[in-house]
DNA sequence: CGTCAATTTGATTAAATTCAATTTTCGTGG
DNA sequence: CCACGAAAATTGAATTTAATCAAATTGACG
């Protein structure tokens, strides 16, 4: 079974796909060593402590990680969609991964991904992606209001999916609302709003959002200065195929 | 000159000393290729859309990254002491590195960081660091509110140092209120309140500032879980030397 | 159909921002 | 060295935003 060629084909916008870029004998390599695992709701990947000996690609579902402060604070520090690749960390993991919905994902051990200067380099490009995206969430919890928080959220997902018609949001409100620093109230009155203005339609039953107006939606989000694009095939990938 | 060494000692808890666990021959290495530079209050080190050819190690002084939405709302996303490391980032930079001081820093190109194993481990390293500092701040924005934000802040900077009686305070209000979220009426009110609760000591002339009961500033941060302790020595670093 | 959980909506409150002065600090030049 | 002006920091209201409190509504599921 293409597993890891159907991840690639995931969505356009993924958080790193491990095997894209790869030339078909490192992915066969990647294939020969990724093991398969099957999540049901509310399943832990890891959790803080937990020692960081893999990395996971999502393929299919939906995935979360979060942190939390002694007294129950959470912070959703990110949702993780098809194709992402997650669980970089030192020897401990610091967050938690909890599958949303029922997932299906690889999960390629370290050590294997030492051997393939293609596949580490990867890696380093899938872990500065992640410091980017990780860098925009910080704006928009620290420079964004209710509203924008809401709007940008919806808008980069959006984006980051593809542009579809209907945005798939297999989280609870709650978890967007730890997502965004808002509590629920907030987070509904947001989406109430939008509603109101005819940019989205109502949640349907199977956790679905449409998109009525996306172009709105990006209007409605504060703009930040264009940024270069990123090419997949370019940048340090060059120097090692 | 051993500017690299020197930096070694700069401080025990640096966002990532490049040179660390590192042998003399690596060591050796590393500095052939290194450059140095100083830099005046205010100089910029790299910008949005700017070729990440290099990264930095900072010597003395102090460096803060940050990013802006274009209408002008500004996001500090770290403040970089002696020690820290940075400029990761694929062929692009996506924020612009200021210095707060005049500082003085290293500059090693990439391509010469792909040549030794050892250090192409030291900054995956150094940059998954990165990204858990990152979701602290993350966690902070999200979760916490002014006051915490000022102590946990204050206190994790205040650790990071290694305890000092004073802490440099390099920056302006007005960066630590970008950085916390907040605004600067808010950074200075809180400030006040430490300094009448005896736990801070007024900001001296030359931007350092006394902590008069480290202990008292820990309890006042919102507690996290205990993290298991991240040893420079251990992790994916031992499996290459 | 009834129950429980999640969501929505409204009213009130608390927190932080905004607005508005002052005060302090710092650099410059007399 | 001191005076002056500009910039930064402090402090005090007033205002705004989102949180909190409190129902009411909707929806899933047995």
């Amino acid at each position: 079974m293409l597993a890891l060629v159907e991840v690639c084909h995931a969505n356009v916008e993924a958080k790193g796909r491990l095997c894209a870029c790869l030339k078909p004998r490192a992915l066969g390599r990647l294939r020969a060593i990724a093991a398969d695992s099957r999540l049901e709701v509310g399943d832990k990947i890891f959790g803080p402590g937990d020692r960081a000996d893999h990395v996971y690609g999502l393929r299919q579902g939906a995935v979360m990680l979060q942190t939390h402060l002694t007294d129950g604070r959470r912070q959703v520090l990110s949702f993780l969609f098809p194709g992402d690749t997650f669980g970089f960390a030192d020897s401990a993991h610091h967050c938690e991964a909890i599958a949303l919905t029922r997932s299906s994902l690889c999960e390629i051990p370290v050590s294997a991904l030492n051997d393939d200067p293609l596949l580490v380099n990867r890696l380093r490009h899938i872990s500065r992606t992640w410091l980017v995206d990780t860098h925009d969430q910080t704006l928009r919890l620290g420079r964004m209001r209710a509203a924008e928080r809401v709007t940008d959220f919806l808008s980069a997902l959006w984006t980051r999916l593809g542009s579809p018609d209907a945005l798939p949001l297999p989280m609870r409100w709650i978890d967007i609302a730890d997502h965004l620093g808002l509590r629920i109230e907030t987070v509904s009155r947001e989406f109430s709003a939008l509603r109101r203005l005819g940019i989205i339609g109502p949640l349907s039953h199977d956790c679905v959002l449409p998109i009525r107006d996306g172009a709105a939606l990006i209007r409605l989000a504060p703009p930040r200065p264009p940024r270069a694009a990123a090419n997949c095939h370019g940048g340090e990938l060059a120097d090692a195929s």
